[in-house]
DNA sequence: GATGAATGAGAATTCATTCAT
DNA sequence: AATGAATGAATTCTCATTCAT
């Protein structure tokens, strides 16, 4: 390995230790309390080095959020929903949905309070958009196999990703952390939603 | 009425001019931009003087916190959901916490922001503790009528209550101000959770 | 004296100060130099204490520098040059204008060179323009007695005032303190200029 | 060519290439933006490079400033002023400087905020002694054929330039930058000067 | 009780300079 | 000679809180 690898290698290092470093804070004192000196302390660099590395705070904030909303987006994204019959799907998203929330409590509060998980609605990020096509495409053929009620469905959509977003947000605030009563409460309100607009 | 009484009268009243101040400016301006100064300004006080009134800003914006959860708590308080047929009973209740939640929007935010509506589930206020055993008594009520699913329904409050709070926020972050489509989403999320534990 | 009047009194002794600890700043290390730290130190304050009293940075720079324009301005405006004949009046005039640009030599190289001094020019400070139109008055007087050549007014007395501007600022760069020396110099200009628009 | 000299030659080149990225920024953007990182930037070098060519930043600063003033003296001192006579070789002259200085407006503003013009008439680099020596003899010459009042040409030479300096720095603040106006300004401005030590 | 000046710690950011590689 | 990461001190500004009056 030459020393311009390793030296891209080392650059690359750095960078994952103040992502990390930032999301440790954000989850452990909130996206308010994050500060470039807090994530210089903790990584042990003096403040001046973040800028080397982030063109400024809020590019950290957003990579962290982005990246969680992509990792969130991917995860359901993945699965091959088509082939299931539209109940099904719906379930085995939603409920990959929410572990991948879950997966990253705090990170995924930053997004939840940070008020940019507007994106998920509103800015065309294709992730985000895919998701909710696929979300719509589920409803829609639901709907078409008489299974679900014929009702708009990209605003059914938005209802269901907000309401996970509002479960999930108590899960973690409650701090519910024993995996199976959060398994319960999630399984739960996924079978009241998809009850909720079956015929 | 003695000198005592004034006093107090009038100790009573200032407090309550810091708390509406610092009120305003979380609705007009969000929690994030309240300062004691601004408070100050707004009474036209010193800043030094809320200090003789409040421990510290924090307790200003708890109180605050705890007053908006008092005031959602009780609209549905008031109603008389007993005499109601359950399913009507569950509708009109949540669309008036709804309507509650969205009168003021910014503290609503600043309940969400803050991790502060973990008492909504948790702590021992009266007021919350008295929101969660209506709804579970209007389940029951309906799970005795053989009108909704019989489940546990601790749960299903709690998947109500954080439900909403969910599809509230998006309300409120994707700034859908006008009534009626907010109105629409709304009612329609009730059906979908109301359909969702009826039988 | 009462507690508020000493406040107000006390108030405008620390604006002064700061003032003045700017004005020394600038006048020993130059404008660029100039922080809200130094001045801070100078007055043995905390720097947050500067914002007690001004906006900002900007605000007192600005101020020092209007402070100064106006004394200079005034300077001449105090003079009754009408009852002179043209030639005297502008000399007069100018020799009064040079005297209170080298009063504070420093400041007067802050106005200078802070790109400020475009207001002289430019902006409608009420003095300035006054100060401009009492230059093209004389001017006028002098053209119509067939004392001045027939030139546009505006040209030469913006030209005369660059000029005084010019030689000013060699004054105080070459350090020519010796007021003997300085006057020999100024005088000579004025000298210079006044022959050159005459007849 | 030896190795040595190709050394030699190398080092020449790339301490050329800093100074002209410095003077670029300086032109550009005005010597308060100008930062050893956008200097490195320019040259697609590392910013730690520069030190291997120039003791600081102060070092290149003071070099463009004194090619400047060299570039300046140059455009007068290539004239044949001894062939004219005096009066057109002072204008000639006068004009000659003007435009020179007018040719790089952000370079000459920098010469102008750095208090370092005063080598032109303190220092004793070559040049600048030139320049002032030959404006002298100019001005001896007039006054030998009787053609300007006799007077001390030193001083004489002194206000001119200082006084040249103040109307051109005008020009570049109010940012009078249409040719044909300058133009007049500073024809009138020469004429004057001229004028004013004529008999 | 009220004042408001002052503090001190903290925020983000910039940048000349150094130095191990 | 060149790299570029790191430093450390600097910048402006904000703000909760304290305290002498």
């Amino acid at each position: 390995m030459g020393l311009k690898e390793r030296r891209i290698l080392e650059r690359e290092q750095i960078k994952s230790k103040i992502f990390d470093a930032a999301s440790e804070i954000i989850i452990d004192e909130g996206l308010a309390k994050l500060s470039i000196r807090k994530i210089a302390d903790k990584i042990e660099y003096s403040p001046g080095v973040i800028y080397n590395y982030f063109k400024d705070k809020n590019e950290i904030v957003e990579l962290i959020i982005d990246e969680n909303i992509q990792r969130i987006c991917n995860s359901m994204l993945e699965l091959q929903l088509e082939q299931m019959n539209p109940k099904e799907a719906l379930k085995v998203g939603l409920t990959t949905f929410a572990n991948a929330m879950l997966e990253n409590r705090q990170q995924y509060r930053a997004i939840m309070l940070s008020g940019i998980n507007l994106s998920l609605f509103r800015e065309d990020t294709a992730r985000t958009n895919e998701l909710r096509e696929r979300l719509v495409f589920v409803l829609r053929s639901g709907i078409d196999a008489k299974v679900f009620e014929p009702q708009n469905e990209e605003i059914t959509t938005m209802i269901f990703l907000a309401s996970m977003f509002g479960v999930m947000n108590t899960l973690v605030q409650e701090e519910i952390e024993k995996k199976d009563v959060g398994d319960v409460i999630i399984q739960r309100h996924i079978e009241i939603l998809i009850n909720g607009i079956s015929k």
